[in-house]
RNA sequence: GCAUCGAUGGUCUAGUGGUAUGACUUAGGCCUUCCAAGCCUAUAGCCCGGGUUCAAUUCCCGGUCGAUGCACCA
């Protein structure tokens, strides 16, 4: 599947280096893997390409954003299965000191049960396997638990562990009671979060593409489960079509099949229309920061792939000339795995009363105890007593209850059986979680890989980032043709009304004018402004193009106006003059 | 993490047991009426730690980072 390409991956990370956009982390003192720095240009693209997805996410679908500490008690991470399931059991072989899977190990010596075993069984069981490395036999290793997750502690001289969390979605699950209530007790609801998680990954590589800190982008949309297949939007998106590549195809080495959104639904391919619906703004996101349609494919997962909660999971891949098709965002529906899982660890009812429409009639038989009787009877036991009860099936003469493995005749005066019909006007309910999951860093870089290029200008090399004028760090570049005559002073003039006008443009009067375009297209800004000696007579400017180089020319008192429709992408360039 | 290879100004590079070549870039100046032109000047470098040596960027060992293969990637 990987096709490496020896330049396109260099030819970016040189040129995002050089400029500005990644660099490694603290570099003076060496840098570490898995770690990177966002520079002036990459911080400013990547928020621009966050505030998209805020666009998408919080402005059309009505999902507020939270924020929550990166840290959390380690009761959270039992509860989601982070602790016990983020971890491999690893050991070293001794002869050769390669790290290996202790379970893979005893499954590949016919050791039966590995999953099961702790650390001290499975160490033993594997003492005569030998090392599938070098072949020797291990004998006596030690079993330990590599986990993923970075662990602290919370407090000084505190027991009380703290992990770094591995994905934000948590934050969402444990603060499901207040989101509830804010959303006022009624479902589907959504939150998400734009914000750092953290992987001890083993051994981090392909630059940007694994890191041991990157920033997620997560909604959670809490949906009741028989309203999955019932998206109060669906509309919107039902006639998209785009290819999908469902896991029948990939078992068959099928290609993907173009198909709508809602046809996909239809013949069952996508589980339900939240999981399409989201399958599809995805896409509209990913295409409107600037990820060629043609370089983006929806794979579904293999059922064997799936997290065990997860009961359909849809992968965004983009192209990458370098790495392959990389996974970009993760469309699951979690079930309500995660909810159960914090209301049991919790303690907390993390559940909707869903009312009917109108309430069902139940007959229910209430057991109602003489408690002034049975209490001086059975003293303590007689709050015991009153519990079991409840449960009882009472006959003419009493019931019997268990009481701590000792059953107790209470005589029928001793209750009253009561059998009356109330009304029920609803259920509880635990939601079903949908989950689009996106890394923000694996976008980023996407999009630079996708929007370098090289051209020939004039018989030359000319290196230009394509970006969208949605995402590119500077906007606009303005240019007096002249530093002298009044060039430079009216440059700065239009400079300083755009930035006032929250227009991100950088005035530069420096060298050639063909130089100063070249640098502009380097870092992909799309516009760039040039007074010349006809902009003094006829308050007008030329604006030029980054990708065609071309010109046009408009009144000094138009540019903010058109500078914004352009950058929107209201208006484009060839639309222009 | 293991194995192999590599690391010289911001970038690309020459070279060396006695502190380093050239080009591009950048900054200042001159020039210049629209796409990296020209001229002058300036800034800036031997990945880190240890060893050998009078002296290490150079040789040796260890580390870091990067590339590739293996392993890993809930």
């Amino acid at each position: 599947m990987i096709q490496p390409c020896q330049d396109v991956f260099e030819n970016v990370m040189d040129l995002a280096k050089r400029r500005g956009f990644i660099w490694p982390t603290s570099e003076c003192y060496g840098a570490v893997a898995g770690f990177i720095d966002y520079g002036p240009l990459g911080a400013m693209m990547k928020r621009r390409i966050e505030n998209i997805w805020r666009q998408f996410y919080v402005v059309q679908e009505g999902y507020y954003e939270i924020e929550c500490p990166t840290i959390a008690q380690e009761a959270v991470f039992i509860a989601s299965g982070h602790v016990k399931g983020f971890s491999d059991k690893m050991c070293q072989c001794p002869h050769c000191k390669e790290y290996l899977r202790a379970d893979h190990v005893a499954d590949g010596g016919g050791v039966c049960g590995a999953a099961t075993m702790n650390n001290e069984t499975l160490a033993a069981a594997i003492a005569t396997c030998k090392c599938p490395a070098c072949g020797e036999v291990l004998g006596n290793v030690e079993v330990y638990n590599f986990n993923l997750m970075f662990s602290t502690m919370i407090g000084p001289g505190s027991q009380r562990v703290g992990y770094l969390r591995p994905e934000t979605a948590q934050g969402m699950f444990v603060d499901f009671a207040r989101l509830l209530r804010f959303y006022r007790d009624k479902l589907p609801f959504g939150a998400v979060q734009i914000g750092k998680s953290y992987r001890n990954e083993i051994s981090p590589r392909q630059g940007m593409i694994r890191l041991r800190e990157f920033t997620q982008a997560e909604a959670e949309i809490f949906v009741h489960p028989n309203e999955k297949n019932h998206h109060p939007s669906f509309k919107r998106y039902a006639n998209y079509r785009m290819p999908l590549l469902t896991y029948v195809h990939q078992q068959k080495c099928e290609p993907a099949v173009e198909m709508s959104m809602r046809e996909a639904v239809d013949k069952g391919i996508i589980a339900n229309e939240y999981v399409a619906y989201y399958v599809a703004l995805t896409h509209e996101l990913l295409v409107t920061v600037g990820i060629r349609p043609d370089r983006l494919r929806f794979r579904q997962h293999l059922p064997d792939e799936r997290a065990h909660y997860a009961t359909d999971c849809w992968d965004a891949e983009v192209y990458s000339e370098r790495f392959g098709w990389v996974e970009t965002v993760g469309i699951a529906d979690r079930t309500n795995y995660d909810l159960n899982a914090h209301a049991k660890q919790s303690g907390t009812s993390m559940t909707v009363f869903i009312q009917y429409d109108t309430p069902k009639k139940v007959e229910r038989r209430r057991i109602i105890p003489n408690m002034g009787v049975l209490g001086k009877q059975y003293r303590k036991k007689a709050k015991a007593i009153f519990a079991a009860l409840e449960t009882a099936t009472p006959t003419a003469e009493g019931a019997d209850v268990n009481v701590d493995g000792e059953t107790i005749h209470i005589p029928a005066d001793l209750f009253e059986v009561r059998d009356e019909v109330i009304d029920v006007r609803g259920e509880e309910v635990v939601p079903h979680v949908i989950e689009p999951s996106y890394g923000i860093d694996r976008m980023c870089y996407a999009v630079l890989e996708q929007a370098y290029d090289e051209d020939t200008a004039d018989g030359e090399k000319r290196t230009v980032l394509r970006l969208s004028p949605q995402v590119a760090p500077v906007q606009v570049a303005v240019f007096p043709l002249m530093n002298r005559d009044g060039l430079d002073t009216l440059s700065e003039e239009i400079t300083i009304t755009l930035q006032k006008r929250g227009i991100l443009a950088e005035y530069d009067d420096s060298g050639a004018i063909g130089r100063r375009y070249r640098r502009q297209d380097e870092i992909g800004t799309p516009f760039a402004i040039t007074v010349d000696y006809e902009s003094k007579e006829t308050h007008t400017v030329t604006i030029r193009d980054r990708d065609s180089m071309k010109q046009v020319r408009i009144a000094i008192d138009k540019i903010p106006e058109m500078l914004s429709a352009l950058i929107k992408g209201d208006v484009k360039f060839a639309e222009l003059g």
